[in-house]
DNA sequence: TTGAAAGCGCTAACAC
DNA sequence: GTGTTAGCGCTTTCAA
């Protein structure tokens, strides 16, 4: 025997069939215990490994998970989808998945690459992230029949159900920051957005708003304020807020960027007031800032789930509550 | 025909045999001009796609690379193997190969998925990271002959050319921050630096050191500090340094959080000097600080150089000279 | 419950 | 330069 062993050689060893073999890996219940032992003997001491290739060319299927890895983001923010692939690769490989990554320019190489991917049996279901009301990728995987689903909401379609998509709940977690205030007795809480509109970032400016109003507090524009998701940009809009006399005891941003800039603002105006970020990144962790945490480990179960199980009784729709995530300032 | 088409589509279409749509793709040298091109159609026609585990189980090499994605790692720097990930499956896929990830718990869990993987021809080449001296990992590799190339090189070995490896000169990095500022006519120029010993974190010490020998410049133990990777504890260690009177001009720090730590802990003091970070992370970016940047692609487009060419003539061990980057402090 | 035969789609080796 | 044959390792029939 040169090379690795087969199922013949496992055979030859345990006195059965390739078959026999075979049915021991893929359905051991149709094989008697005394069989399957000397088997499974046979397999430990040869040290038997099926080949994948073999396998998938039989079966015709790849039980590889398509993932495009994103143009490299700067962002303090940029590694959530870093988390998520980890969170994947751990869980795919539990369910005996393999994650298998590619890189592309824009919405349209995405496309070409999966359909290279898919047509090659390199991969047979995708996760598709950061996608847009009106997505072609979309369209296009709904319209060629490649299963996938995408982490993120189709912000702003009529139908929210054309597809399987798993999401955070970012106003639940922006509700939390606001709650956390308001349980301390502080009332003028602030939101630091984005500039609307913003799917993501109106959502979470939704949980503030509800928050609030769930108190009976009216909502006061003079509360709010926005800036891109830019530590300098941030900063100059908090500090002439605060030059301007906003009158806020806590401050809840829509992510940790602005939660930064918002903090050296304060930090240099020598005026402090607690302050609550989202994503949860190094820096807030760093620094002492509280922020909302989104789990990627239960995106990531969800994802599984949605693309292990395609026809799926229920809903394939996810939205995970993300945690907050109290500090210290330091 | 149902289903995707198979070369004998493409052949009939073509009027030719199989093994000439065959030779088209992978030999097309031996294919008359004419031919070549009639397949060529024919193959764009059909929109043929060659299926992937049946020539990998032909041909016996799967052409993909697998990585092991560590432990999620919640350090400001824990971006670097992304980056480095990201750059890789870019330039794999220009040289048609592919990415696999993997996840392990410890060093025996991933020995165990290389295993499997190589023997399921699931991927056929490797790459390490985080190696150190004595790494059970390479030993492993060795022995069994699975190819690899390691991201760092295996600090205090007596014989460092025993593996391939890519590895950033972090030498080189400090002292284009040392050089910087003496450039500017600075003197006093600190560092601060990691608990010893550590393989990184000495060879970036050395290069302070040297660039400032490079001027005749003799070392004074009051201008180092010491203190672990953590934004916190570095904040203290430069605030107490800075109360016993550190007469420091300039200060290179071996990592940004360390920079970042005696950022803050200076502004807190009301004085201040530039500072030099490494790794270059979006912390550093978002608020100013200068920092060594590892050239990630170049690391990537290195280690497949070495993965690609297994028995290539000259050095199997590469190391890659960083880049400064100075910002103006915000 | 086990065995024999067939074939997934591809390419290396050889014949023409 | 092109076609024919064989077989990679596996699993899905179907027969015993």
């Amino acid at each position: 025997m040169t090379g690795m062993p087969t199922v013949l050689d496992v055979a030859r060893v345990a006195g059965v069939s390739r078959q026999t073999v075979s049915n021991v890996i893929n359905a051991p219940e149709l094989v008697r215990e005394e069989t399957r032992q000397r088997v499974k003997t046979a397999i430990a001491a040869l040290g038997y490994q099926p080949h994948a290739s073999a396998r998938r060319l039989r079966t015709r299927q790849s039980s590889t998970i398509g993932v495009r890895l994103d143009q490299a983001r700067d962002g303090i923010s940029g590694n959530l989808l870093d988390r998520f692939l980890h969170a994947m690769t751990l869980q795919a490989d539990a369910r005996g998945r393999r994650v298998l990554l590619f890189a592309a320019s824009d919405a349209h190489d995405e496309v070409e690459h999966i359909r290279r991917l898919s047509d090659g049996a390199d991969a047979d279901t995708f996760v598709l992230t950061s996608t847009e009301h009106g997505d072609a990728r979309v369209a296009w995987m709904l319209e060629n029949h490649v299963p996938f689903v995408t982490f993120g909401r189709p912000w702003g379609a009529e139908d929210m159900t054309t597809h399987a998509w798993v999401d955070v709940d970012g106003r639940a977690g922006t509700a939390a920051a606001t709650d956390h205030f308001l349980d301390q007795g502080l009332q003028r809480i602030g939101l630091l957005g984005w500039p609307q509109p913003s799917g993501t970032g109106d959502d979470r400016r939704r949980g503030w708003e509800e928050a609030l109003a769930a108190r009976g507090i009216a909502l006061d524009p003079a509360l709010t304020a926005e800036s891109p998701d830019d530590v300098g940009t941030a900063e100059s809009v908090v500090a002439e807020w605060w030059r301007s006399g906003a009158d806020v005891e806590a401050l809840v941003c829509v992510s940790d960027s602005l939660a930064l800039g918002a903090s050296m603002a304060m930090q240099r105006a020598g005026r402090s007031v607690p302050v609550v970020g989202f994503d949860n990144t190094p820096v807030a962790r760093a620094l002492g800032i509280s922020s909302v945490e989104q789990r990627t480990d239960l995106v990531a179960a969800s994802v599984l789930d949605l693309l292990l199980a395609p026809g799926a009784a229920g809903s394939r729709q996810r939205l995970i509550t993300p945690e907050l995530v109290v500090r210290e300032p330091r």
